[in-house]
DNA sequence: GCGATATCTAGTCACTGTCAAGATACCGTT
DNA sequence: AACGGTATCTTGACAGTGACTAGATATCGC
């Protein structure tokens, strides 16, 4: 129960990381302090302190967060998404730069290794579950292409990952036009379904 | 001429340059302020104003060397590379990979766009070289996989970069083990010279 | 109802980037 | 050779930052 009545907020620790995402959204990366954090939740500078001993756990929470909306749009894209190597492959790029087209602060923060603290249980979780999506897609495409080795097999793995993760950044960087896509790994590597010979 | 008389410096400009890197090294990207360089430089907090009026220009500044020694990074492995289309673009990609692994608070900086001065001529050009050494390997490769539309061509590129830009980020945000290499693109989209089958 | 504890405020500290005012050395003109 | 203008550097100040301390207030267990 958010209570007005004064002093004891109710629930600051949701309101600060709500006032935090909002910050980051308007004003990006650089533009998160503690203070402002605080001021916006109606409350004293220290206030956040009990809740996030530092800039960096609050940070670390966020990423959190950050890291299950990312999955989620993922996954979404995924679902929507014929139920092939190829589409599966496409649609989990898409969600991957979708993400951080939309949120580019939050993209920024989850990749920052120094910022955040990775000894939290939970973030690891979330950076889990999220890669974890990669990995499920990954397989079926491997088998398609016919890789039977390990190592083979690791390495379009990293390629699927690298290929999203790049383009992400080079997009939210300004270094891509506005209108260009995510290059699709499967219609390279499948020459045989869609060739791409225009 | 450094002169050690004292107040003039001689080429400070220079001095704060070389102060910053050695600091971006030692300390990473966070660790970098003003007045540390102009301590490191054995001069006073204000000095570097005149050189640099913020500190978002020493960063262009430094930002500017860093693109040079980017492309010199690729354009080295290339010349040490075979001269075929393949060599080539795997060359590049380890020259990206080996500046950013060698340089990462410098390459953090390079990609930040908000925290750098894209207004700024020389900047821009540093960094316009840089992704021309791209740009000149992608030519032949598409070439040799038969890519004639500029759609087509244009997405190899966007391929090719990301590739090599996702994994330096992924790289050098701990994301993957540190024996890791880069996904080899030329292995993957020319099966015929050398088909990862193992 | 009452005390222990969690939560929040107010004040302070060192550090940051930036600005203003003044001191010092250099450089071109005469 | 001297002198004035200018570039360079120092000192001092200010607001904003994260973090810490001490104290005020509300909540919860008993």
């Amino acid at each position: 129960m958010a209570r007005k009545t004064s002093y004891h907020h109710g629930n600051l620790r949701a309101a600060l990381l709500k006032a935090a995402l909002e910050i980051l959204e308007r004003e990006g990366l650089a533009g998160l302090t503690l203070r402002k954090v605080a001021a916006r939740a109606r409350v004293s500078h220290a206030a956040p302190a009990h809740h996030f001993p530092t800039l960096k756990a609050l940070e670390t929470a966020l990423a959190t967060i950050a890291f299950e909306r990312f999955r989620d749009a993922m996954a979404t894209a995924r679902a929507a998404a014929a139920n092939d190597a190829a589409a599966q492959i496409s649609a989990a790029g898409e969600g991957y730069l979708t993400f951080a087209r939309e949120n580019p602060a939050l993209f920024r923060l989850m990749f920052v290794e120094s910022q955040l603290d990775w000894s939290d249980a939970a973030l690891k979780e979330a950076a889990t579950a999220s890669f974890q999506q990669l990995v499920e897609i990954t397989a079926p495409f491997a088998d398609q292409l016919g890789l039977a080795s390990e190592a083979d097999r690791a390495e379009l793995q990293r390629l699927v990952w690298a290929n999203a993760h790049g383009f992400a950044h080079l997009y939210i960087d300004g270094k891509m036009p506005a209108d260009a896509k995510a290059p699709d790994l499967a219609r390279f590597l499948m020459p045989a379904k869609s060739p791409p010979r225009s």
